[in-house]
DNA sequence: CATTATATCTAACAATCGTTAGAATGTCAA
DNA sequence: TTGACATTCTAACGATTGTTAGATATAATG
């Protein structure tokens, strides 16, 4: 991996644990194995090396909804399902290392930046939201059990993918969770 | 109010807004109004300004939870209902200018500090968890019913209450989507 | 080899951080 | 009024922050 590429990942990695502002340059350029000026040779500024992470994150993200919202997620071998969800919202995107990491961050920045705050918003509540309504509305369940399914995966995103780093135990306590209200609510999973 | 008061109360408010890193000393006493050194005669340094924060708000909480567990509050004139929730639980801790901003406070420290994601968990899961079923057992309510309301109510706490600062907008968001959710789940709402 | 462009370095800057020593007030009892 | 104590001030400290100018090294090109 290039020096930059290094830079944003171990900026990323820093800055989704204590935040933007407490992770300082030399914590960055420590961790990566360069000096500091080095860092203003790729980048404007600190602040750019934010901005970077968040087009990336962008751009990621939209290319995983242009997936979903293309005609062949749709009429796949497997209709919109559960199992579904689970293999592009979950894996691809809450348990994702990177959008993990972007997700913390935005949690922790959206407090005091306004423009943060719009894009918590957008990623952590209103695209959720429109992608599980649009699965329940095509599985021909009530606007009332897709909003409950909404709530409890909303619930669960809180609990344990965005309380500290992201491990293996966590990921497992989730899934198994949103896993068995999936079971006792509708009573079936497909993979 | 006091000196050492006012700065408790500066420095909550602006910790609950940028974190606790963020906000300087110098921050905090041009806010109040005093010189830096001032703080160092009623606190021993900047960690005991946090310390003291939740010292006061586990104070308050343990005797919110005494009055909850009390046999009182539960052989009322009015039973445990969602009445009685919304009394206690949503205007006395969720909505409380106080609690609310220990929790954004919470919310932001817990990802880079271990003794506060403890703090965090406990307060804004288990202990609102333990509430929250112990007034659906009450009411003769399903387990699988009680395990919805609580997601849905976690999940308009961290959409409404917990990003930025705490809003009329956002209460009356808060409050009235959670009341619609109990009138369409279980067709009554009882103040 | 000489030249140019790319990448990283050394070394410092002004600003801000938490914290402290010690002087200057204010308050109240003797 | 004097003395004791409580409270706030002035003024600085060493450390760390983001950032920059300029030297140095590496790689590619002629």
């Amino acid at each position: 991996m290039n020096t930059k590429d290094r830079i944003l990942e171990t900026a990323l990695s820093m800055f989704s644990e204590h935040g933007y502002d407490p992770v300082s340059i030399r914590d960055i350029c420590g961790a990566v194995g360069i000096k500091e000026s080095t860092v203003y040779y790729h980048f404007k500024n600190k602040q750019d090396i934010l901005d970077s992470l968040f087009i990336r994150f962008e751009e990621h993200v939209d290319s995983l909804l242009k997936v979903l919202h293309s005609p062949d997620a749709w009429n796949h071998s497997q209709s919109p399902s559960f199992g579904w969800i689970d293999t592009y919202f979950f894996d691809q995107y809450l348990l994702d290392p990177f959008c993990n990491r972007m997700m913390r961050l935005m949690l922790i920045e959206q407090l005091h930046n306004k423009e943060i705050q719009q894009k918590y918003s957008r990623w952590l509540f209103e695209e959720p939201y429109r992608i599980e309504m649009s699965v329940f509305e095509t599985l021909s369940q009530s606007e009332q059990t897709g909003k409950g399914f909404y709530a409890y995966i909303t619930m669960l995103v809180f609990k344990y993918l965005l309380n500290g780093k992201l491990t293996a135990r966590k990921k497992n306590a989730f899934c198994e969770e949103a896993h068995s209200y999936i079971a006792s609510s509708f009573g079936f999973w497909e993979g």
